[in-house]
DNA sequence: AACTATTTATAATA
DNA sequence: TTATTATAAATAGTT
């Protein structure tokens, strides 16, 4: 499935298993979504990396825990963590592993965040600053892209709006010509005008769901968390 | 990846749901066991057909409890089955309490930074996305600010380094002319030029920033990424 | 992080 | 289910 085939077996190379790690992960993370979708299967991925990372995958509309506990009811698994030995040993020492690797993970992320305030650039070379203006070029890309598409979004909204006045206009003329005809008062007809249809265009201009645009099918992103469900 | 493209979607048929199913269990339960040994992962696969027919994968030399066990002590959940109070409460109750600090903050921090890449914008109004636009501007412009400091830095190095060769070339000059005077064999003069002044151009040549051109005033296009834009 | 030459997975079909 | 095969997808090696 690439350049070469590989023997099944553990990555001798340090950074290519790395990457490997990372490339494969992703796939399967979409493999087990795509199945869990086609075939409304319920299924939970828990990967620890070698480095003790953990990464998850959970259908829609349960939780790992839910999975957990229909897996230990199905195998007739009790729960008890069989502690015959001594104590303290095999978990503390994986705790002490996760929290080494929490902190480092913070660690990276507060200073990922000061370099994207532009703060802490004392010890940066010229490249590096090269690096984060694009990549700073590039965010301000997508916060722009994203601009555009909320206004396309509002865009579209008010001209759905504006056929709807449109009609209402059409039918308001018909009303008026008629009221005319009947000699009704003037007075009537702006009263009209403030009860229908301004109310009803401030009740369609607010509540817009901005998540959703109009006919969109269906989203790559089976793996972030915020997902509205697309049943047919 | 296969006669034809399909939509992740529930699969309508039920025959084809089926055999889809049967498929690609095969497939990710294969993926899975290789992404196992090449990069030493510990994973736990449970699955659940539409039927409630249970298949799972656990990495070789694990079992899915301890999988399972491990998974609830990175999330935090359930705090270790609950131990009939043998001892470990001092020292391992902290540990977990700030551990969950812990996850907490890298929590923030990367939905802080997940903003300043320009992803996670989903949930974000128009008037979020232009308050970030407008930090990230700044950002830029700190980033750039520096960047303008790190050139005349060098700049001025440079313009050091320039006045100390022009003082050599005079000196050579001198000496050269001395030479001649004095009726000196013209060998003599390629060997001074082979022994110091070259070693000494050199020394000073080679750690200069490669961005800047001797005597050029500012280039626009220092740095060919992208920089265009509209800054005057 | 991209790219791309290959290998794999699999949808349609029988 | 099983086998086949044309195509879509994943990814190993490379840059």
């Amino acid at each position: 499935m690439g350049r070469g085939k590989i023997e099944i077996k553990k990555i001798q190379n340090k950074t290519t298993r790395q990457v490997t790690f990372s490339k494969r992960r992703t796939g399967l993370l979409k493999k087990t979504h795509e199945l869990s979708v086609l075939c409304e299967a319920q299924i939970g991925l828990i990967i620890f990396s070698s480095t003790g990372k953990l990464s998850q995958y959970c259908s829609d509309s349960t939780r790992m825990d839910q999975i957990i506990e229909r897996y230990e009811r199905s195998t007739g698994k009790r729960i008890m963590a069989e502690h015959d030995d001594h104590q303290i040993h095999p978990r503390e020492l994986e705790m002490f592993h996760d929290m080494a690797m929490l902190r480092q993970e913070s660690l990276r992320l507060e200073l990922g965040i000061q370099r994207y305030l532009g703060d802490d650039m004392k010890d940066l070379q010229f490249d590096d600053l090269s690096k984060i203006e694009h990549e700073l070029e590039i965010s301000l890309a997508k916060v722009r892209n994203r601009q555009n598409e909320l206004m396309q979004q509002q865009m579209e909204n008010l001209q759905r709006k504006e056929r709807i006045l449109q009609d209402e206009n059409m039918n308001l003329s018909n009303w008026e010509h008629k009221a005319v005809m009947e000699n009704k008062a003037v007075m009537d007809q702006f009263a009209f005008f403030e009860d229908q249809p301004l109310s009803r265009i401030l009740q369609l201009a607010a509540p817009v769901n901005p998540y959703l645009q109009l006919g969109q099918p269906v989203f790559q992103d089976y793996n972030l968390k915020t997902r509205d469900l697309d049943h047919p």
